[in-house]
DNA sequence: AGTGCCCACG
DNA sequence: TTCACACCATCAA
DNA sequence: GATGGTGTGTCTCGTGGGCACTGT
């Protein structure tokens, strides 16, 4: 039985604790790091009565931080005007009828801002409306009339717990929300084990640093290719110092890439050039080659490409700078089958395809990059949730943190077992532990797809070797072989499995579905393009 | 009166 | 709010 | 075929109420 069931009410308190577990891990583990403002919250809120901070943690829950008092009826708060007064005086919510005018025009609705702003001649849309009214009257007034019907709040604290948030979940896109998302039932997480002691944030500045990133990473996406020079400028002085930790690193590098891509569509060529140069992160290098070629620097650009092959950063970038601008050489070449395109609209070409494959008495199944992911994510799920200090931090992950970098396999080594040691049972292994596994959230395993007969029939009509070879083929690079695998699995009627990519009219193979191919062949498999013309 | 979006909620 | 992919336009050989 | 640009599906769920907006 879950801990919450939608529309029932929750356990007593069940919000707040939610609330208090998010503050009390922060403070145990980061007490030396906070601000005085993020202390001061964490001590206030700890001390708050009972009712008070259950009010806060619905007042913290919602999106906006401008709220109606009208639109607070909780029966588990009690007397709420003496909990709102509380929260007050401790500075975490304001009553004083503060915030922008528009934002507080927008907490009333069409009829309440006619009624309230008497003009005969208010209409138009909600947003003209309030132009309307904020071009008529000044902050304060508009303040002082709303304040006298419909009287609101301000969640003070909203920034302050955002940084907790952060803190915790050590990223910006989860939330507090987790919590009822897993005690409702709707997510399973399984049982890893997490360091306490250890922070992924060193210091105070690895967190304000994050939050700058972040910002910096809304600014270049905001710009687009409205951006100037002297926009660039000033961004990347804030970007060209290379980062420690590596994961920042790659934040700051892809921002420069992002810059450096706005800047090519405005022919910023030599700042694009300064934003790549400073880039650890592909595809950087392949930028500048580009546009050097463009610019006819041909030196330039062959010692770029001399750079990349000295050390490339993937399989990817080291076959474009083997390629590039250079005459054709001939690649391996793959089985081709070709149709004319479906007359009428179909849903998905992929699916057409599939079901013309069924109509010839195969199984076929649009999988994608669900099969080896999938697969991978089963026969290594000891791997993916091994004890590794700094890899589970929280209790709400689908994945290891260093799920994608170079050590991953060497950390775990001495610790797990290596499935492919025993070709012989890996499928046995695979199955068992779908069976035992089902449910619990993973990146790499979508349940819902990969059903227990899917897997027994598509591991049945895989040879061991074959099993083995695709394996071999993920582990070689988890980044680079997590995408481009072939659309379609089809089993046919002699049991012998094949992997189909679709193409439509004006789609044509992309480097990393070239590579997957290339290397599915290698490991004996069925591999082919079909083609619609 | 109908439709579709946003948001709180469990 | 990303990522992987398909689709479409344009250009060149 | 190469390249660049754009659109789509995907979301850790499902539901209900209130609201804006439109059309009669
Ligand atoms: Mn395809």
């Amino acid at each position: 039985m879950p801990l919450l069931v939608p529309n029932q009410a929750p356990p007593e308190g069940y919000y707040a604790q939610n609330l208090r577990a998010v503050v009390d891990t922060v403070c145990h583990q980061y007490a030396d790091l906070l601000t005085s403002d993020e202390t001061y919250f964490a001590n206030s809120a700890l001390a708050l009565s009972e009712p008070a901070l259950r009010l806060l943690a619905r007042l913290l829950s919602r999106t906006k931080t401008y709220i109606r008092l009208d639109s607070l009826s909780y029966a588990d708060v009690g007397d709420v005007s003496k909990a709102l007064h509380e929260l007050s005086e401790a500075d975490l919510i304001s009553l004083d009828a503060s915030g922008e005018a528009s934002e507080i025009l927008n907490l009333l609705t069409v009829t309440e801002l006619k009624a309230t702003f008497a003009h005969s001649d208010l209409k138009g849309r909600k947003s003209e409306l309030i132009e309307t009214i904020r071009a008529r009257h000044d902050d304060m007034t508009i303040r002082v009339r709303i304040s006298e019907r419909q009287p609101w709040l301000h969640v003070i604290a909203s920034q302050v717990f955002e940084v907790f948030c952060l803190l915790f979940f050590g990223n910006n896109m989860q939330k507090i929300e987790e919590f009822v998302i897993r005690d409702l039932g709707v997510t399973r997480f399984e049982a890893y084990e997490m360091d306490p002691a250890f922070r992924l944030f060193r210091d105070r500045r690895a967190i304000d640093r994050y939050q700058e990133l972040q910002g910096l990473a809304e600014t270049v996406e905001s710009l687009g290719k409205t951006v100037t020079a002297e926009d660039a400028e000033d961004i990347c002085r804030s970007l060209m110092t290379p980062e420690e930790d590596r994961v920042f690193e790659l934040r700051r590098s892809r921002i420069l890439n992002a810059l450096g891509r706005n800047l090519e569509r405005v022919n910023e060529h030599e700042l694009a050039l300064r934003c790549y140069r400073s880039s650890s992160a592909h595809p950087a290098r392949e930028r500048m080659m580009r546009i050097l070629k463009k610019d006819g620097r041909v030196e330039v650009l062959e010692e770029v490409r001399a750079e990349i092959l000295d050390g490339p950063r993937s399989y990817e970038e080291r076959q474009f700078a083997l390629r590039f601008a250079k005459p054709r050489t001939p690649q391996p070449t793959i089985e081709l089958r070709e149709s004319l395109a479906p007359t009428d609209e179909v849903a998905s070409i992929e699916n057409f395809a599939a079901q013309q494959l069924v109509d010839e008495g195969c199984q076929a199944w649009h999988l994608e990059n669900l099969l080896p992911n999938g697969l991978f994510g089963l026969a290594y799920w000891d791997w993916l949730y091994a004890s590794v200090r700094g890899s589970f931090v929280h209790p709400f992950q689908t994945a290891p943190l260093d799920l994608y970098w170079p050590e991953f396999f060497e950390v775990r080594q001495d610790t797990c077992e290596d499935p492919l040691a025993k070709p012989e049972e890996l499928k046995a292994r695979i199955l068992a532990i779908a069976d035992t596994k089902r449910g619990i959230s993973s990146q790499l395993v979508a349940w819902s797809v990969l059903s227990r007969s899917l897997l027994n029939t598509i591991l049945g009509a895989m040879k061991t070797e074959q099993i083995q070879g695709l394996l071999r083929i993920v582990t070689e690079d988890l980044r680079q072989f997590r995408a481009g695998f072939p659309d379609l699995t089809v089993v046919d009627q002699q049991g012998v499995i094949a992997f189909v990519e679709i193409k439509g009219p004006g789609d044509q193979l992309r480097p990393n579905q070239r590579l997957w191919i290339e290397r599915l062949m290698q490991a004996q498999f069925n591999v082919y393009v079909w083609r619609f013309r």
